[in-house]
Formats: structure tokens, sequence, C-alpha cells
RNA sequence: GCGGAGGUGGCGGAAUUGGCAGACGCACUAGCUUGAGGUGCUAGCGAGUUACAUCGUGCGGGUUCAAGUCCCGCUCUCCGCACCA
């Protein structure tokens, strides 16, 4: 079939199965043993089991934990989802499915726990993973610096606690608000507010969030300021969030924009607190920092310098503390999945939680679930899988039906990698030692506060367990960019997505590869063009027409030409080029170009190019191609009589002196502009330089009659005359 | 609102260290080849001009002999987050 392809002159696009068949008989020939129908997947037992230890370390650690929680529940997958996994308001899996919020006891790992380091670590990244990861990841761990200050709930003792990042603004405090959800709420609220709060609350659960129309609601009862003793009125409002800082606010509508929109709806009095400072202009319509006025002792203070001062007397007090509130939140594992690692803990009447001992690990999936979409956990209805004794007491006890996130499996898929037929341990620590971090990491950028930050929190979880001694998992990340078509990210929910499969069936694999890295850089979402692909196609037709009508040549003989030495110096001058571009900046488009550059000079120079060197250029243009059409190298390879598969060839080095131009061309301006050119040899001197740019009769035009004021010489490069009058 | 990345021909993009703007490709135009062309080849292709001068990298300034590249101010586009107190 080989030959005969070939004897017909069929068409590289034509191919593509042809070709797997004959990487795989490669294979073979050259003794590789790897099972091309075997998928590598990180959801085997083993791992399984390695998942389940790492699980049980980190509840020793009190890192895994369970508790009630509201949960984020994705009707279309029956289980939980970690908040990471909402993506505006939906499912990350099911764009269009809203998330609710669902009641339920769940396991978490203790991310919070690593929120700071998570944070500083950062500048060991910075630089070597994209900005833009960075900020995601820092604006979702959402540090802030603040104070948390106890309000007195009027005629009782009873505190309520407020985080803000602005004590210095406490005197235009004029209310204070409290989340629907507070514990406070319910019990200030009664009668008819109660129904108006739970109105508040699914009116946020239903609403897309950014047009949220802010909702409050006077409880009745008043708050003291313990700067001031000043009574307030405390407030519900459906815009303050429980799941942030205390659940509690204090508003100061004079200073900032949120607390003003809500505190004008109401009435609720606006007193200011901050002037600008002197000399400069009042930004309207809130003036944020400044000099603190109206607020007794504190009076003439620079906000920040108040800040300070004033959470000190706090602390000092006892009314309240410099406090740190992160937005992320731990990363709740739980999933009511069939697949996915079982979490090894067993439920006893007598013991509470009891973790499956490690010489029982591996808890494995029950071969015979039964998928109904609804209700618990498939493993819940299995009495084979649920119903199992306490390790403890040797009572009767259930195990946990809850499977883990398959984030954990990809949180450290890469360690494993390294040892991955260790059966006494997740791996040997000295292996980790000898490859990681990893030097450079590549992935796509929707990764970037979901499995980037997951896998490195499980590195600093694995570090403090004593098994790796690394910080991060990844020295360099490099993040590619999306395939775009007709202006959209392409998905099926928009039905513009262009398979792989029916790109390889018009073009061939080939095509589709070379199309991908010669439209955009990497880094950058590239635009899918049909005429795009057909120019790849076109290209790699005029490659082999060259290559298969000058395949028979070696045996000539003859001088080297003159169109020789133009096609090697442009073979050698592309050689380090390509292999530039692969050791450093990956911008494969450029690399593609050059080599057309090559082939272009190829062309031009066919007729008069002696056998000897066509055969030598075509060797070294095989395999220059071959990482980025390697189906149609492999089988140029074959038709040109050579041997053994091209990507076992060592890749061709350049000779510098073959590469080197006969001189430099040395650009000629007056006043910045150019107006000639000339050839010179290498090391030209200054003076020779400015003597020929004086010559140049083109030169001598613009300068004629003109005071020259001064020659600016950058040898082999350029002359610039500057001129006056 | 906050954060990040960008803006270069008709289009995708190149210019890596401040030194010829527009490499390479697509599209387009003309010609050749062909029985035919969804093939191949040759030439042209930023604007303007008969030609030259000239103008030209989002806009406005600046530094420099020289700026797409450096500095200051603005603007627009894309992406992420968003009532986070």
């Amino acid at each position: 079939a080989e030959n005969a392809a070939i004897k017909n002159n069929r068409h590289p696009a034509e191919w593509t199965d042809f070709n797997i068949e004959h990487m795989k008989r490669q294979h073979r020939r050259m003794g590789f043993s790897y099972d091309w129908s075997r998928e590598v997947s990180t959801c085997q037992p083993d791992y399984y089991r390695w998942n389940q230890w790492m699980f049980i370390r980190m509840a020793e650690k009190g890192l895994a934990y369970r508790k009630n929680a509201r949960v984020n529940w994705c009707d279309e997958c029956a289980t939980v989802l970690a908040n990471e996994q909402v993506v505006n308001g939906c499912c990350w899996r099911h764009e269009t499915t809203p998330v609710h919020q669902k009641e339920l006891v769940q396991w978490f790992f203790k991310i919070t726990a690593y929120a700071d380091q998570l944070l500083d670590d950062m500048k060991q990244l910075e630089g070597a993973w994209p900005d833009r990861v960075l900020a995601m990841q820092r604006n979702w761990i959402g540090r802030s610096e603040g104070t948390e200050v106890d309000f007195t709930l009027e005629n009782t003792n009873e505190k309520i606690r407020v985080f803000t990042t602005r004590v210095d603004t406490i005197y235009g405090a004029t209310c204070v608000i409290l989340a629907p959800e507070h514990p406070l709420t319910a019990r200030l609220v009664s009668g008819e507010g109660t129904a108006i709060v739970k109105g508040m609350i699914e009116y946020l659960a239903n609403k897309e969030p950014g047009d949220i129309e802010k909702q409050g609601l006077f409880t009745g009862s008043y708050a003291i300021n313990p700067y001031n003793n000043e009574k307030v009125p405390i407030w519900v409002g459906n815009f303050v969030l429980m799941g942030y800082g205390t659940g509690a606010i204090m508003a100061v509508p004079a200073h900032d924009e949120r607390d003003f929109e809500f505190c004008t709806t109401y009435g609720i009095p606006i007193t200011p607190v901050v002037r600008p400072a002197t000399g400069e202009a009042a930004k309207l319509p809130f003036c944020e920092y400044g000099i603190v006025e109206n607020s007794g002792q504190w009076n003439g203070l620079e906000t920040a310098e108040a800040r300070r001062q004033m959470t000190a007397l706090a602390e000092k007090e006892g009314f309240g503390l410099g406090a740190i509130t992160f937005r992320i939140k731990d990363w709740g594992v739980s999933r009511q999945r069939y697949w996915g690692t079982p979490i090894p803990m067993i439920h006893c009447k007598d013991c509470g939680v009891v973790p499956v001992p490690d010489d029982q690990l591996t808890v494995l999936l029950p071969p015979n679930a039964v998928f109904t979409g609804k209700g618990r956990s498939p493993l819940a209805m299995l009495p084979e899988f649920l119903n199992t004794t306490c390790p403890k007491c040797g009572g009767p006890a259930e195990r946990e039906t809850d499977t883990m996130d398959t984030f954990v499996d990809s949180s450290w898929y890469f360690y494993r990698y390294c040892d991955n037929k260790n059966d006494k341990a997740p791996f040997d620590s000295s292996k980790i030692a000898y490859w990681f971090p990893i030097d450079q990491y590549i992935g796509g950028v929707e990764h970037a506060i979901l499995h980037l930050i997951y896998s490195r929190f499980w590195t600093k979880v694995m570090r403090d367990l004593g098994l790796i001694s690394n910080d991060e998992p990844a020295a360099r990340l490099f993040t590619q960019g999306m395939v775009i078509k007709d202006g959209a990210k392409m998905s099926k929910s928009k039905g513009n997505v262009i398979s792989a499969d029916s790109l390889v069936d018009q073009y061939g694999a080939d095509t589709g590869r070379l199309f991908e890295l010669f439209a955009a850089p990497p880094e950058r979402d590239l635009d899918f063009t049909d005429s795009g692909a057909k120019g790849a196609y076109r290209f790699i037709d005029r490659v082999f027409r060259f290559v298969t009508r000058n395949a028979d040549r070696a045996t000539e003989t003859g001088e080297q030409t003159e169109a020789d030495r133009k096609v090697l110096r442009k073979l050698h001058q592309v050689i380090e080029k390509i292999t530039v571009d692969f050791e450093t900046r990956w911008h494969f488009n450029t690399s593609i170009a050059a080599f057309m550059e090559l082939i272009n000079e190829m062309y031009a120079n066919e007729a008069n190019l002696s056998g000897p060197v066509v055969t030598d250029v075509i060797e070294r243009v095989i395999l220059l191609l071959a990482p980025f059409a390697p189906f149609v190298c492999e089988e140029m390879w074959e038709i040109t009589g050579r041997t053994g598969p091209v990507f076992k060839q060592t890749w061709p080095t350049f000779d510098p002196e073959l590469a080197k131009e006969d001189g430099a061309e040395v650009v000629l301006q007056v006043n910045g502009k150019v107006r000639g050119r000339v050839t010179v040899p290498f090391g030209t001197t200054r003076d020779a330089l400015e003597a020929l740019a004086k010559q140049d009769e083109k030169v001598q035009q613009f300068i004629g009659g003109k005071e020259i004021v001064k020659v600016v010489v950058v040898p082999d490069k350029l002359v610039n005359i500057v001129v006056k009058g």
C-alpha cells in the first residue's frame, strides 16, 4: 500500500489513516512497546489509593474536615460544586444551568489556611507565570486588610461585629447593615419582616449577578458605635454577603458609593468625615482619602494614619481588632458522583468519623452501581458498599459515600508520574527532588483559579507533610490561546466548532497542525479561517513536489554553483532561526515563515542547483519541517530513500560561516530618512562608511549646500548624516 | 468599579537589543500555462502622486541623530473579577 501510494503520487491529505498505521509499524520495528490501545489515565485504582492516603494525612492535620454548609448544587450534574467551579452563576460543565444553594454536610480542604502563602509565593512566579494568571489568583484569594469593630445592640450587651477596611470613616457610619442570612437578622426581624427577608434571599438566588437592586429593611433596633457612643439604626440589606467578613457592615454613605446608593434610597442620613488633603482637588462625588474631620479627637489626621491609630485604640479598649479577610473559601471536595476517588472515611454511631486504616486501602468503587441521576450518590444505594464495620470498635458502621472532586486527581498527578509504579508510597521523595519543580507547564488559562490554584495548594500541603521540598509545582507556566471562529470562542452551544476530524478529513492532520502553528504565536487566540487552512495545504504540496521531483539527483556530478551558495546560505540561516525559536520563544509562526522563505529560494534557484547540494538541502528541509508536519515528512524521508523514522534523527546543525551574508548592507540616511544603501565587507571602519555615505549620489542631493551637524555611524548597519538649513 | 492584555495594510500577522515598518501567508489585480480550472507559474499589491517630494504603526505631547519599540497624558477593544465593605 505504501509503495502504491507513492507510485500513484497520492496527495498527502489522503494519507492520514495510512500514516497512523505507518507510525505504528515504525514503532514496532524500533521495538517500542507502547500500547496504542491504552489511554493513560489518572483514575486507576492505585491512584485512588494514594488520593485516599493523602486525604487521611490531611484529615490528621485538620486540613480535611467535614462541616454542614450551604453549597453550590448543579441539578444537571446532581452534585455539589466548588466555588471555583461556578462560572457566572452556572456550572462549569453546564454553562446554562444555574447553580443553586443547598444545605449539606460536606468535606472540605482547608485551602484558606494557605491563603497567605499562596499569595506570598507568587513572588517566585512573577515573570515566569503570565501576569493575568497571577492577577486572577490574587483577585480570587482576595486578601484585604481592615478592622473588625463591635457595635453594641442597644439596651443589651450583645455585640454586632462588623468588618471594615475604613475604620477611619466610622464617625460617618449612619447605620449598621446585616446580611439577610445573619443570625441576628432572624431575631431582630419578625412578622411581615421575616417574609421580606426571605424574599431578599430568594431574589438574590435567582438574580444574575451584576444587576441586583439594593433592597433594605429597618429592623427597628439600634446599635451603639463604640468610638462615639452614638446610636445608629440596624438594617438588613440584600447586598451584604454572609460569606464575607462578618456578614455585617457599617454604612458610610458619604465616602462609599454602595452605601450612598443604599442610604439615599432609604433616607438614611449622610455625614461627611473626610475632606481632601490640602492642595488636592475634591474627587466627586466621593472623597475616599484625605484628612479626617467631624471625628472628635481624630480630626486632622491623614486617613491612613487615622486607620492605624483607631485600630490600635479598638484593640486597647477591647472592642475590635485589626483583621485580614480573604475572599477565598475552603475547597469543597465532596461529590455525589460515582466516578472519583471514594472518600476513605467510615461513620460509626459510637466513634464518629473514623478514617479507613492505611492497610485497608484502596476503597474501590463497586462495579455494579446503578445510575439514576437522582437522589443520593450511586454508592449510597449499594448496601454491600455502604455497610461495613468500624475499624475502631468493630461495630456496624457506614462508609462515606461521597467521592472526591476530580480536581483532586489533577492536583498532584504530575508528582505520581515521576514514580507511578510505587506501591509503598505515593512516590519516592528523592525522585521528586530530582524532577521538581516542573520546568515548564503548559495549559489553558481557564484553569487559572481551578487546577492552577489547587495544585499550588496541594504542593504546599505535601511539603508540610514532609513529602517534598519544593514550594511551587511549576517554575514556569505558559497559557496557550484558544481557537476563535467568526469572532467567538469555539463552543458546542454556538455551533461554530471546527472539529479536528473534519479538518483531517478535508486536508490531513499535517495541514491542520501547520495552519494552527502558522496563524498566530501560541499564546494568542487564533482565528480559524478556511482559506488559511487551504494555504497551509498548498504549502505542504509545494514542498512535496520539490522533494519528489528532485529525489534522485544524489549521484549527479558538477561544480557548486552560485545558486547552490544562495540556497545553502538561506538553509543555514533558517536552521539557526528555527532552532532559536524552539529553544527560546516558541513563535512557531515565524519559524514557519522562515521555512517558507527557504522553499521560495529553492524554487527560484531550482534549475541551477547541483545534484549533491539539492540532495543535502532536501534532507535538512525534511528534518526542519518534521516537527510541524510529521506525517508527510516521514513519507518524504522514505520516498527519498532514507531509512529510520525522522523523529529519531538528530536535529540539523547550522554552520555560521555558510549562513553569513557576503557583506553588510548599510543604510544611508540623511536626517533619519533613508536615501541610499551600500553593500560593504563586514567590519568596514566608521571612517570608511562615513566617506562612502558622503560619496553617494543620492545622499549628496540631500546634503548639498547644507551644514553637516553630526554623523552617526553604526558599523555594518547604517550611517545617518544630520544636516541643518 | 478593580485587575490583566492589547490597538501595525482589505485580513492573520512580522519587525527578538531604539537603527530600512509591513517578513511570511491569505484575499485581490493583471499576465502566462491549460480543452477546462476550486491546478501551477510570473508580476503587482499601505496612502498619495505622471513622477518626485511627502504622509503612514489608536489619539495628543515628550526624549533621541533615529521611536511600532522608551517616557507622560488620553482613548478604544478584548479577557477575568465584580455590591468583597
